[in-house]
DNA sequence: CTTGCACCTCTAGTCGCTAGAGGATGTAGG
DNA sequence: CCTACATCCTCTAGCGACTAGAGGTGCAAG
């Protein structure tokens, strides 16, 4: 029975220590046993765990959501309806997120093409800032 | 001399009432002067402040940004070299995003699709999830 | 004169960590 | 066995940019 260290854990998930601690805090991970001097030892289970909860972070789940989807995966014969929804409702999310950040590029690609390098009173930078009316797209 | 009240400030500029009083307490906005009853009296030039804040904060920059861009408009003799830089800098942040949510969009676009809507045990977006492998776009 | 809204200050909470203090434990070399 | 050092422990506070709420005051209309 090899005994995993909190550091071997981070290692193998890719999830930072402090950041382990964090998730058995807010009840993310179950506590982990501990060694005679008090050191967290965990099993692989909870490496996958961790991996799993760092994938959803990077594409952007809410805590609330992963928490949701991990009592999913720990039921497997539970309808997979509410993953697809969370799935489903972040997706929609990403792409509304991404229409606007396109709108923004724009927005900020006529303000740097516009400056012309001279003086703050001719700059369209700031021009554009003070003036909302002067949006190619008006709708942000 | 009319006075402008924090609401009637709030309503012209778009800005919250709590969120104008600590753009205050941070130094974002000079304070205005009071009324006999202790209440803050604000001048068109604030609304239009608060106006290019509100503005600057819908295209994404951060409030030490626009620190920078509210003294470089201050004082319209300058080079606006930095507020260049500024907004260069936030375009290129834009673009990242934008590229990273698009392989986001992707992944979750495949999970979404490859789930059967039956029990979880054979639902695509847990096991995703769970393998980091199975990514589409690895580089997340 | 009273009702009721808008204003005031202050503190604490949000999210998802991250940093640091101050101390205990575990391990490798001498 | 001792020492040095990395790693671990708990706890509190901080980040950014607000937001919410408590508890109280000002002001204008009916």
């Amino acid at each position: 029975m090899k005994k995993i260290t909190i550091g071997e854990a981070a290692r193998q998930s890719g999830v930072k220590v402090p950041t382990v601690r964090y998730y058995e805090s807010i009840g993310l991970l179950a506590a982990p046993s501990r060694s005679e001097g008090n050191q967290r030892s965990f099993e692989p289970a909870d490496i996958s765990r961790l991996a799993f909860i760092r994938h959803a972070r990077e594409l952007g789940f809410e805590i609330d959501a992963i928490r949701t989807l991990l009592t999913l995966q720990d039921d497997p014969h539970q309808s997979c309806a509410s993953a697809d929804a969370i799935a489903k409702a972040r997706l929609i999310e990403v792409e509304q997120r991404i229409r606007s950040l396109m709108a923004l590029k724009a927005e900020l690609e006529t303000m740097v093409e516009g400056c012309g390098h001279g003086r703050v009173d001719q700059c369209r930078v700031i021009e554009v800032l003070a003036d909302h009316g002067q949006c190619t797209h008006p709708h942000h």
